[in-house]
DNA sequence: CTCAGTGCAAAGGATTTGCATGCCG
DNA sequence: CGGCATGCAAATCCTTTGCACTGAG
């Protein structure tokens, strides 16, 4: 499993001539470690020395290679996640008052009633729908109190 | 009802000690008109000669009265939009290729599922939610083709 | 008179890019 | 060898802020 996402990171990178250094696996490595999406600066954190810019720039390298995906909430890092085929399909608990995210997966009723209406959206506006995005915005456990 | 979207602006202007001057009311003017989400630069555009310190400065000041919404989206500028409240419950379609944004409306079973889910994940994870967020996203018919 | 609102210009800050060097293939 | 990858530093660009002035109450 572990293996078979380093593969699958590889060879999306190979498809736009791109090449799976020790650093890009490194950012994947974290993005899997992780139950939610990371920050930018979390990330060099967890990587004594590694240079923003680098990062940065493995960070679009992946997104464009489909590898991981490009989150913005409404405070002001923005955060990245793996590609949804990746892991699991799921959607995120906002905290309006910190800016955290956390994951959490809706009842399979949910996302069946969510496709049909992408589905019916498309059909009716010439709006072609990759996935969906379902946030639930609030406060968080560790703010609220 | 457009009387009463004045009104009301007024009124939460009011209960944070802000007034609510021409220019203020011009931007609420701009968001009720359109049909979705307007950018700085499309609500600079409609009122020639207006700074944008102030444009900004007093979408912060909306937004703080709960009058507007700030939204982001993966691409350079934020988007405002009336307070929920002040005009329908809505969603976006939000094209990946131009990053356009358009409005619209979910059915009513899938509403009344989204809300049993908040409930169930607050109840479950200590997390108070406040509002959900149901973005489709994809290409827009312009970008299709 | 007082204090919020306005505008200009300058500052801030996350993100991007130029350029020279290192390294995989 | 050729071209992508890397790092440092400098540049970008949306957004925010300092400051002096105007205007409503």
């Amino acid at each position: 499993m572990t293996l078979d996402l380093h593969e699958t990171a590889a060879a999306r990178l190979r498809s736009v001539n791109q090449r799976y250094t020790a650093s890009r696996r490194a950012l994947v490595e974290v993005l899997s470690a992780g139950s939610a999406p990371s920050t930018i600066p979390e990330m060099l954190a967890s990587r004594p020395g590694a240079p923003q810019s680098s990062t940065y720039r493995n960070l679009a390298v992946l997104e464009q290679a489909g590898v991981v995906r490009r989150l913005v909430t409404n405070d002001a890092f923005a955060r990245f996640e793996l590609a949804e085929d990746l892991t699991e399909h799921h959607h995120h608990l906002v905290c309006s008052v910190c800016g955290a995210v956390d994951d959490f997966s809706a009842p399979p009723a949910v996302e069946r009633s969510l496709a049909r209406v992408m589905a019916d959206v498309a059909s009716s506006s010439g709006f072609r729908a990759e996935y969906h995005r379902l946030d639930l915005i609030g406060t968080c456990a560790r703010c609220d109190r």
